[in-house]
DNA sequence: GCACTGAGTAAACCTACTTGACTCACATGT
DNA sequence: ACATGTGAGTCAAGTAGGTTTACTCAGTGC
């Protein structure tokens, strides 16, 4: 189930992203579970980054996730189901309905992004986050072009 | 379904290590599709890697990618289906097969490893890859300590 | 009024796994 | 010699997280 990390040296840049990655996301996952958020992946924080502030209708949400109204509809459900999010009046009317978060949501927004910035601190001892950023940013401007794609797992 | 590139620089690392290897994955995917390999997924390039020379049982091969061997089972008889690799007596006998790859298998890898070299040395005009690739090592060093977990999507 | 558009929803299906239960070839202790 | 265990492989059913297809329904624009 493991490999040696002695080999990173000589992985592919493609698979050392994936491995950074995998390891960053996988510790702040960790954490966030430690934290009494066990209940919540990667995912549902996306959809409180999307929805925070205004809010979103649906099908807004879903196009911003990547995914069909559905899916975000059934995540959605979810969330309601759990106090995370709630269906409001939208100002526009129709049948659209403003899916806005709750404090639970905020709350774990507010706590995902200080565990973020502690584990980055930590990180800041060993590595020029500096450079690494750059590098990242000019990766990303120069194969995306001028539209981020969302993040969703290619496999 | 897109976010603007602008936002790069206040993004939090994750995110950006995210989809820096979202971009270039799905760069490389779309190259090897345009190659000629579009059914072919990286997860099947990893097992690709993984039987790469001697081979593998399945058992092995579901160790190292971190599922069930069940699930490592149903993808090499999808493989097997199509041609990239077979099931060859076992020297140590039982009940053991070897998965070794056939000459598609290796056709493909050594098209992948070409195709990603020649995106590393496109991205090398605009990117110190040293530096970024010395940052990834020790962040992935500092995380995961003597051993790699496999590459799975945290989802 | 009446057709059109777009948000939301419902149901069936699909893919890539998992868990659980089993078979079978060989190794091992008595 | 023989029972018993161990580990590889397989069969079947269940699950998570989506998709496609088909529909309802509120407001818009002639």
């Amino acid at each position: 189930m493991c490999q040696d990390v002695g080999m990173l040296d000589d992985l592919e840049l493609v698979f050392l992203l994936g491995h950074g990655y995998n390891a960053l996301l996988g510790e702040f996952v960790r954490r966030l579970d430690a934290a009494g958020y066990g209940d919540l992946r990667p995912a549902h924080g996306f959809v409180f980054q999307a929805l925070w502030g205004p809010g979103k209708t649906a099908s807004e949400l879903a196009e911003h996730l990547g995914v069909t109204k559905q899916a975000a509809g059934q995540l959605v459900d979810e969330l309601e189901r759990r106090g995370y999010v709630k269906r409001v009046a939208h100002p526009a009317g129709g049948r659209r309905r403003l899916v806005v978060l709750t404090e639970a949501a905020e709350r774990h927004l507010r706590v995902a992004g200080e565990t973020l910035h502690q584990l980055e601190r930590e990180l800041a001892e060993a590595i020029p986050l500096g450079e690494l950023r750059e590098g990242l940013v000019t990766l990303v401007r120069t194969l995306s072009g001028d539209h981020l794609p969302p993040l969703r797992p290619i496999w």
